[in-house]
DNA sequence: ATCCGTGCAAAGAATTTGCATACAT
DNA sequence: ATGTATGCAAATTCTTTGCACGGAT
């Protein structure tokens, strides 16, 4: 666990939202200028692989860390790009159930619009 | 509605695999040598829009091209990619309930070992 | 004549990788 | 001293885009 890897780890631990690698890493370079991307990346997917931070896949977008949080999926706003949480568990059974096969894993991106983002496009139509 | 366009469009009607932009790039090459990488993307993508074809998403992975059947999902080997077609209907009314706002759109990939290749795994395992 | 789509090549975004060096053990 | 992780830069992968040109209306 070098210094690079344990400053990645807490800020990913203290957000509460879904930061990008870019994100990490200017965040990471104002605590530690020195600091790589390549060094991010890596470890990211180490800690990614490893179970201890989760990588969140969505079509289009970069990837995005999170803490490890119960099982939840994610919704990206397509107005503002927020990325929110949201529970589906049962998903994954009802996926294997109909499928017949087991899943090894999947990702789900949902695209909406957000309450407030909801808002804005009524006021102004 | 060109030349290029139609010979895209007919390559993939004519599949029944998940193409990425690539193949279909290689295979209208040896029908129309002059045709480039730029116009198969610009193509794609209009049709797509159009909804005259379907773009299939899946993580991590070049988008491939359908042609457009009835709404279902894909499924990727992770051993050899074969994409496969499943029937999952009922998963974006189940999104919407439990998300509790209208959906926009979502993604779907569900990663997975296909019967084949499950069974050389146990064979030389 | 006009307009849109093409071919080409260059640019882009996100991510990975090779390699010499620095660091901790 | 030994090995692993770093910083840096170059490479990769997939996709988009600017622009001059060609072909159809």
């Amino acid at each position: 666990m070098t210094r690079q890897r344990q400053l990645i780890f807490d800020i990913i631990q203290r957000s509460d939202r879904h930061l990008t690698a870019e994100q990490i890493y200017l965040e990471a370079k104002r605590h530690l200028p020195s600091i790589a991307m390549g060094t991010v990346y890596r470890n990211l997917g180490l800690m990614a692989e490893a179970g201890e931070i989760r990588r969140v896949v969505i079509a289009n977008e970069p990837d995005r860390f999170d803490r490890m949080l119960a099982p939840h999926h994610h919704m990206i706003c397509l107005r503002c790009g927020h990325v929110a949480d949201v529970e589906l568990d049962g998903i994954r059974q009802q996926i294997e159930m109909r499928a017949g096969v087991p899943v090894e894993s999947y990702d789900l991106s949902i695209r909406y619009i957000c309450p407030q983002c909801r808002e804005i496009e009524r006021t102004y139509r």
